[in-house]
DNA sequence: GCCGTTTTCGGCCCGACTGTTTTCAGTCG
């Protein structure tokens, strides 16, 4: 699967075009092609391969053409002859704020500007402001660009950092201000796996009471900008907050702009206009006479277009529009159908409360049922257990299954897959437990044909259902092991087996690339399971839950919504 | 360079903000 190196390319392709300026509108269909190319669930070399490169939309001919040649020679034409022009520094130079292709291209060829120290150079001895369109003040500001460039942080926060802190600065506005309305926008809303900053809407008799309370609540690190309308903080971990104050009668059209994403907006727009309506952050409305035609709820900006309301995990241009459009938009999975957790550490390994703790928790979050899956004995780190020791444990099991009847805990297992595709018990001690499941805990630096290898023969043993974290990522921390995604989904829809969506906010593994992948093009199912090593972390399963809403899951992909008498059948299967 | 339930040619999202300007270009989200 090369889509993404092929997408980078073209996001390469757009910005050098940009630079050495070329018509922007090629440059737009540029970055459009590599962004659906990013999204393909398909491989692009197996679309290649079958002369189908022009059925994506957004690929033309000319693009298939750079394509294949890409594909074939590892390089794009085009794209070489464009660098011969455009030195290499001149892409950083666009990440300073306030620098776009223009300017970046007036500095390069006026003053020779070739990269950030060229520039900081230029700024310190006053060359800047005498340049046209440029002035004292753009000097400045470049300056302060390039020192926040340096100092910047280039993680995105993690949505198990982020929502949280969200929540708890609606919860304070609820209380201690006179809004109306509220709602946590942006990426957050769409339930991406990082965010860049949090976005609040709200609506309010008394704006400007609500924006003094805002920038002194108590971990406001710093106030960026305070108006009536709209106020921007840094908070004590360093994550930009904008709250943003509306009209009652614009709330709808604002949450919906607000909310994204980019893409998924510009299309919508595009579709209003051939309406002969116009969409912006305060309304739908007639060309003809400027009236409005919808504002106050978001169903209503939608209808307006003639769109059946779209989730707002889905919204990414995807293809979720055009389903909107026939009114053939899947029903995602909800939060609340979620009827057990397939994952989780007690004490017996490395988890910090008792299998009554996390049973009593499971309770109150509504669940049927749980699988209690401590580590296998080859993760000795994580105090992995023995058959004995996996033995007493099932003893304790089914004194608390008496206890909380009619709720249910299942004894499952976490194997590990180990470097040679073998893993920690013989298959015949598997018949103690109610669920295996089987994940790549070491050896992970192993080459891509490897570990396929090594998980492709775990795929055979018939008690092992579930391949958990399956790719290996722990986001901002450590990407992905190299391993062959399509064959193995390929090979496990064979075997029937299942592939966990880890709601751990650290790993979000599968992605909702991968799982809707693993979903729509082979037809596998999916188990949603937060990993718990805590009480605490069994939270998270709302985040698995997005993912999974991102990649489009249906209630019936995912096995976790089954009810205890259909999950049991299910394990009677196994 | 792509695309077509008005189009195979002539379009291609919207508004706010900033700084440089006397009416607007560039940048951002």
């Amino acid at each position: 699967m090369r889509n993404k190196e092929v997408a980078e390319k073209f996001y390469e392709l757009a910005e050098v075009a940009e630079l050495a300026g070329e018509n922007p509108f090629k440059v737009k269909a540029y970055l459009e092609a590599a962004r659906v190319i990013e999204n393909l669930t398909i491989p692009i070399e197996d679309l290649a391969k079958e002369d189908k490169l022009d059925g994506i939309k957004g690929v033309g001919k000319s693009i298939a053409e750079k394509i294949k040649e890409y594909l074939e020679t590892g390089k794009i034409t085009k794209l070489e002859e464009l660098k011969k022009v455009v030195p290499e520094g001149l892409l950083e130079l666009e990440k300073v704020k306030g620098l776009g292709a223009k300017r970046v291209k007036i500095l390069y060829e006026k003053l020779g500007i070739k990269n950030l120290e060229d520039l900081e150079k230029a700024a310190k001895e006053h060359k800047i402001r005498d340049l046209e369109g440029f002035g004292e003040k753009t000097e400045q500001k470049i300056l302060e660009g390039i020192k926040s460039l340096r100092d910047k942080r280039t993680d995105r926060f993690l949505i198990g950092i982020a929502l949280p802190i969200a929540e708890s600065i609606v919860n304070l506005l609820s209380k201690n201000t006179p809004i109306e309305k509220h709602m946590i926008c942006g990426s957050l809303r769409r339930m991406k796996d990082t965010i860049g900053d949090i976005d609040i809407l709200v609506t309010s008799k008394n704006p400007s009471f609500v924006m003094d309370y805002f920038v002194q609540i108590p971990f406001v690190k710093e106030v960026l900008a305070k108006g009536d309308t709209k106020s921007s903080i840094i908070t004590q971990e360093g994550i930009q907050v904008d709250l943003r104050v509306v009209e009652n009668d614009s709330f709808g059209a604002a949450i919906q702009y607000f909310t994204g994403s980019k893409n998924h907006n510009v299309r919508l727009r595009e579709i209003a206009i051939k309406k002969n309506l116009k969409l912006n952050e305060y309304g739908v409305f007639r060309l003809d006479d400027n009236a409005i035609i919808a504002g106050v709820k978001e169903t209503d900006v939608y209808e307006a277009l003639d769109l059946d309301w779209i989730p707002p995990e889905m919204r990414e241009d995807t293809g979720e529009i055009e389903l909107a459009m026939q009114h053939k938009l899947p029903t995602i999975v909800d939060y609340k159908d979620i009827k057990g957790d397939l994952h989780m550490h007690t004490k017996y390994s490395d988890g910090a409360n008792t299998i009554e703790e996390m049973a009593r928790k499971a309770i109150s979050l509504g669940y049927e049922y749980i699988v209690v899956t401590e580590h296998a004995k080859a993760l000795g780190v994580a105090h992995g257990l023995s058959i004995e020791e996996f033995k007493k444990e099932k003893e304790e099991i089914n004194r608390l299954n008496r206890k909380f009847y009619p709720f249910k805990i299942f004894l499952g297992v976490e194997l590990n897959i180990l470097s040679d595709g073998s893993i920690d018990f013989d298959e015949k001690d598997l018949d103690i437990f109610d669920l295996c499941l089987a994940g790549i805990h070491t050896g992970m630096n192993q080459s891509e044909s490897a570990i396929t290898e090594r998980i492709k023969k775990v795929l055979q043993i018939p008690k092992v259902k579930i391949i958990v974290h399956p790719t290996g990522r722990i986001i901002n921390g450590r990407s992905e092991y190299s391993v062959n995604i399509d064959e193995i989904f390929r090979e496990a829809k064979k075997y029937n087996k299942i592939f966990e969506i880890n709601a751990s906010f650290e790993r979000l593994d599968l992605s909702d690339v991968n799982a809707r992948k693993a979903v729509y093009e082979y037809g596998l199912k999916i188990a949603i399971g937060t990993d718990a090593h805590s009480t605490e972390s069994m939270n998270n399963m709302r985040f698995g839950v997005g993912v999974a809403r991102r990649a489009w899951l249906r209630k019936e992909d995912i096995i976790n919504t089954k009810s205890l008498k259909e999950f049991e059948e299910f394990l009677r299967e196994v």
